[in-house]
Order: C-alpha cells, then structure tokens, then sequence
DNA sequence: AGGCTGTCCTGCTAGC
DNA sequence: TGCTAGCAGGACAGCC
C-alpha cells in the first residue's frame, strides 16, 4: 500500500523518467481515474497535451508533476495506483470491448505518450482509489491539497508544531497519526509500525499524552518511514511497486503490521490484531498496554 | 467546529 | 468444486 516511503520511491522514479519531456497526447481509459478532474476525461486529455513536465515533487502521499508553464499534474495512488514506464506486460483478451484490450494491461487507467518518442507512461490501477487532475499554478503546491500538512520529510517540517497540534486533538493516537491534516504520508502500516516502535497502544488518547510521548510516536513514524525508504518502500503483492516494476524489501523489517499471533521481536508475546476503522491494528499486548477506560 | 462513519472499488482467499 | 463472505484501505462527503 502505497505510503510516503512508496511514493517517493516513485516520485524519484518519475523525476529520473519524465524531467524535461513534452506530452504528446494522454489517453483516459477509466474515467473513474480522473474523476476529480472536474472537466471529465476529454478535458484531461485536452489540457495536458503540449506540456512539458519540469520537476516532480510530492507532499505526504499526493504527488505533483510540475509543469515548465507553472501549472502542474496532480496525482494520489490510492491503494493500488502504479506509474510504469514503457509497455506493460501481459495480454488479457477482452471479448466485450475487442478493439485493443488484447494488448492492454486490465489495469490500465491512463497512458502519456512523450514528444520524443521515448517510452510511453502508463498509470495502473487495480482498485480505482487513486486518480490524477490537472491543477492549474500548482507548480508549487496544488489548490486541492493545500490542507494537506508537510511531511517528515520535508526541509519546511516542524516536529514541535506536529506535537502540539497532534496532542490539541481529542482522539486516539492512531486516529491522529492518520491525519493528513496533523502529518501528512502515513497510513496503516508506517502508524502500526510507529506505535509499536514507540510503545503506545492505538488508542491512547492524544489529548492525555505528554510532550514526550508524542514526540516518541512522531519520530518513531519519521525513523519508520525513513528506514522503509530505504529499502525501497513495502510491498506485500504486486499491487505496490516502483516505476520500473519492482517490489520494496521492507516488509521483512516490519514488527507488527500482518504480524497477527507472531511473537512481537523485542518481547515474545504474540501479536494480536484488533478492528479499527473498518481495518486492522497490530500491536502488542505487553509492549503497548491499552488505555483505561 | 471538530470527530467519526460510510462509501467508493477489485481481486484474492478462507470457509463451507 | 464452486460459491460467497470477508478483507485489504486512503480520502473525503456528510452526518452529528
């Protein structure tokens, strides 16, 4: 699932494949991948022909491809969202629609075909959770995720602004940590992970942790997700993986996330897996002991 | 106003 | 064997 360390492992990819290119044309094959752009596909395919794609840059999980114009292409990979260069692989035949599906990724939402002649780009999306939008002058930072904080990772990001806004909120801590409002790039995994590595149980209330320990949780999700960029991200399948098709090695460094009745590797007791949010914690019962009621 | 829930979506897998 | 239910979950609309 993609998180901050898996796009900004494709951030750089992209950055390596598209910097300097001129869009020749874009073809839209599922509407649903652009459906916050709010000219419909044809708009889409309209709007970007012609531009030339200057730098890519990312906040927390959304991704921009800034443009030389100052306008910018904004994108979120949702659970299952791919950038691949050249070709995609296999054949699946289509007898409903014929025409070319044969030859065509079944995943297939949007294909970027470059000036130069150079390998196409193609966005993949198995589950249609992610999607892009044209978003003009937001060579910056785009208008739709202005409320979208800065990311541990950014040279702007304030650790003592993340505490006290993390502790003003009257939540659990898990709940908190997946705010994109509050800090922005973590999901499910990277929060387990973080909260395990910190010792604090989901959900701990935000509002009765000290200083301390909400710095513990934010840099344990910054070292988390430092240490998962460097290995490249977390794939579980093949439904993350990077520009050039390969998986990220992380998930044999994870601690407690997919690890229900495994021993947790600092203490022994098994793992246990909990209902939150119509998902999963993993966390363990005598490193992170649950709140009173 | 801020917290929380429901909803979108596909494909794999566990269980009967 | 074949079916279904459950699960994976990021972000936001809309509810309270």
């Amino acid at each position: 699932m993609p998180e901050l360390p898996e796009v900004e492992t494709v951030r750089r990819g992209l950055l390596a494949h598209l910097r300097g290119r001129r869009i020749r044309s874009v073809r839209v094959l599922h509407e649903r991948a652009v459906r916050r752009h709010l000219g419909g596909a044809d708009d889409f395919q309209r709007v970007l022909a012609g531009r030339v794609v200057a730098d890519v840059r990312r906040r927390g999980k959304y991704l921009w491809w800034a443009l030389d114009d100052g306008d910018a292409v904004l994108a979120h990979l949702g659970m299952s969202g791919q950038f691949r260069v050249g070709a995609p692989p296999p054949a699946v035949i289509d007898t409903e629609t014929g025409t070319d599906a044969d030859t065509m990724h079944p995943h297939l939402r949007i294909r970027f075909v470059f000036d130069d002649g150079g390998p196409d780009l193609d966005f993949l999306d198995q589950r249609t959770f992610g999607g892009m939008i044209f978003a003009p002058g937001g060579a910056e930072l785009p208008a739709a995720i202005a409320h979208i904080a800065r990311d541990p990772l950014d040279p702007m990001f304030d650790p003592s602004t993340a505490i006290a806004t993390l502790r003003r909120k009257h939540t659990g801590i898990k709940r908190a940590l997946l705010d994109q409002t509050v800090v922005s790039g973590v999901g499910n995994i990277y929060a387990d992970e973080a909260l395990w590595r910190a010792r604090l149980h989901f959900e701990r209330p935000t509002d009765r942790l000290t200083r301390a320990q909400a710095a513990g949780a934010l840099t344990a999700a910054i070292e988390v997700m430092t240490d998962a960029l460097a290995a490249g991200g977390t794939s579980f399948d093949s439904l993350y993986v990077n520009v050039n098709g390969e998986s990220g090695y992380f998930d044999r460094s994870l601690n407690a996330y997919g690890r229900e009745n495994q021993p947790c590797p600092r203490c022994g007791a098994p793992i246990r897996r909990s209902a939150f949010m119509n998902r999963s914690s993993y966390w363990c019962p005598r490193c992170q002991r649950p709140p009173r009621a």
